[in-house]
RNA sequence: CGGGGCGUAGCGCAGUUGGCAGCGCGCCGUGUUUGGGACGCGGAGGUCAUGGGUUCAAAUCCCGUCGCCCCGACCA
């Protein structure tokens, strides 16, 4: 059960974030280091998320496949960039049935490797392209430092992997699927993202480009929310993955990658989450809407839950997710903070005299006090659709200004640092290079988080080396 | 892998000079309560991380081992 009050943002975000994950009963500690328990309540707020992607997967004419969770040593080295990248995380089974294996086993960190393998099976003509398809799988990387949802040693998934016969329609692909991603995180989520392109520091190990989609969390630091690569024809070559084009030449295919995975619970909670509890955009919230009766006698209490049950079922056939607190022995002031604590966005009492008078009460979860309203209960259901709506875009809205007025342009590296230090995003023309990009996150602690996909245009000077600059960059620190 | 800390009830913790294993929350029962975190009474719950040692006697002192947390390094 949720209770009692947690340590405020502005005193520990970080222990906000670990006690709010517990409190709202999202997730248990587990017994393996580094993993966690994801409990009922964080599962259905992941359900959510996977099947807003999965309905946009399909609409885009992606197919669900599952690959093993082992994969062979060896087809991990084929790729050199790749297994630079995931060596030193990876969890590896060198003992099988109380025998030494020949070859060690991997636990997938991610499957590029063993999918492309399959894919240079199934690929034989131009007419076998696209090949689009996606896994909803576990993954292990083995993080020095974890922390719930935001990096897990263990974590749960979804890649997507397509194979195409020209590199534009590769580029197009890996657009797409971030577009989607961003979608998801604007429309369900209610965090509005930028989209852009990662520096080839912060790229995917084997990939030609990587895209990222980066939210703001409340405070102020960037997550790297969905990503999605351009893997270029690096994972065709290592695995041989060949068509035979219109006029029967051996082609190479052009391969892409994308991934959302269960941080993005983590997301949800540190971009609109208070100190009473999380805040759940409704298209998200495993529960809508939570009734709460008050009563004080038998006589009462039948009257009240008469009506509730007879509301809840308006509300249901509506298409509302409802739940009624029916717990004895625990007053109703408890249950306002508790089902606070997890985030329910709407709250509905019903009294003895809302019996009387047709009534019913409406608390909105993203507002205080005002929040909360006497209504009528003919047109209940209309009312409290118009109301769940509102909330999503009221907390899409509070998420979007809150990022909007802690982004700042830079002209010049004091200016950055000035703004890295107040835990704002510094967005300046960048021309440096790697060892730059290095240097800067050695002295201030913020990196590249992506190349914005929305440019000025032109170039300009670059705010750190003062040369010419291409583009420019947005710097933040980041979880 | 370096530095620091902690392992005692489900959770959070106290336990002094070695002398009956405790407190708060939660849990079970019961009665009174109930429109913003109620209260009384009665209960259940322990391999004091682990192995050894000292002692009449160890949660407490000594040695070892394991695990976890924090800081640093690392982080597609």
């Amino acid at each position: 059960m949720a209770q009692q009050a947690v340590t405020p943002q502005s005193v520990d975000f970080a222990a906000w974030y670990n006690e709010i994950v517990y409190k709202a009963d999202l997730a248990a500690p587990s017994p393996v280091r580094g993993c966690i328990i994801i409990k009922p309540y964080g599962y259905e707020l992941w359900e959510g998320i996977k099947g807003g992607l999965e309905r946009r997967f399909k609409a885009t004419g992606h197919q669900n496949a599952y690959f093993p969770l082992f994969i062979p040593e060896s087809y991990l080295k084929r790729e050199a960039e790749h297994v630079e990248g995931f060596s030193p995380e990876l969890a590896v089974v060198t003992i099988a049935g109380g025998k030494q294996l020949e070859e060690p086993l991997v636990v997938r960190p991610t499957s590029e490797t063993i999918i492309g393998e399959a894919f240079s099976q199934w690929i034989q003509s131009y007419r076998d392209l696209p090949l689009l398809i996606n896994q909803w799988a576990n993954v292990v990387r083995w993080e020095l430092r974890t922390r719930p949802f935001l990096r897990t040693a263990e974590f749960l998934w979804q890649e997507g992997h397509t194979a195409h016969a020209t590199e534009a329609d590769a580029e197009a692909e890996t657009l797409q699927m971030l577009d989607i991603y961003a979608q998801l995180a604007r429309d369900d989520a209610a965090i509005p993202v930028i989209k852009g392109r990662k520096s080839d520091r912060e790229k995917f190990a084997g990939a030609l480009r990587t895209y990222t989609i980066e939210g703001m969390m409340r405070d102020q630091k960037a997550l790297q929310c969905g990503t999605s690569h351009n893997l270029g024809q690096n994972f065709a070559r290592a695995f041989d993955i060949q068509y035979l084009d219109e006029n029967n030449n051996r082609q190479l295919c052009w391969t892409t990658s994308w991934g959302m995975s269960t941080r993005m619970v983590g997301a949800v909670v540190m971009a609109h989450g208070d100190d009473k509890g999380l805040r759940l955009p409704p298209v998200l919230a495993p529960i809508q809407v939570v009734i709460v009766p008050i009563y004080k006698n038998d006589g009462e209490k039948s009257l009240v839950l008469e009506t509730i049950a007879r509301i809840k079922n308006e509300l249901s056939g509506a298409g509302v997710r409802v739940q009624v607190d029916t717990r004895e022995g625990l007053s109703p002031g408890f249950k306002f903070n508790d089902w606070e604590m997890r985030g329910v966005p709407l709250r509905m009492e019903i009294g003895p005299k809302d019996v009387e008078k047709n009534n019913a009460v409406l608390a909105r979860r993203d507002m205080g006090k005002e929040g909360k309203q006497f209504v009528a209960q003919e047109g209940l259901a209309q009312r409290v659709k118009d109301l769940l709506a509102e909330v999503q875009n009221n907390l899409r809205q509070q998420a979007a200004d809150f990022r909007d007025s802690h982004i700042h342009d830079v002209s010049s590296y004091d200016q950055m640092r000035q703004v890295v230090e107040a835990g704002g995003w510094a967005r300046g023309w960048w021309g440096g290079s790697g060892a730059d990009e290095a240097r800067i996150k050695d002295e201030t602690g913020a990196t590249i988080r992506c190349f914005p996909f929305e440019q000025p245009g032109g170039s300009g000077q670059c705010f750190f080396t003062g040369g010419d600059a291409p583009q420019v960059a947005l710097f933040a620190r980041a979880y």
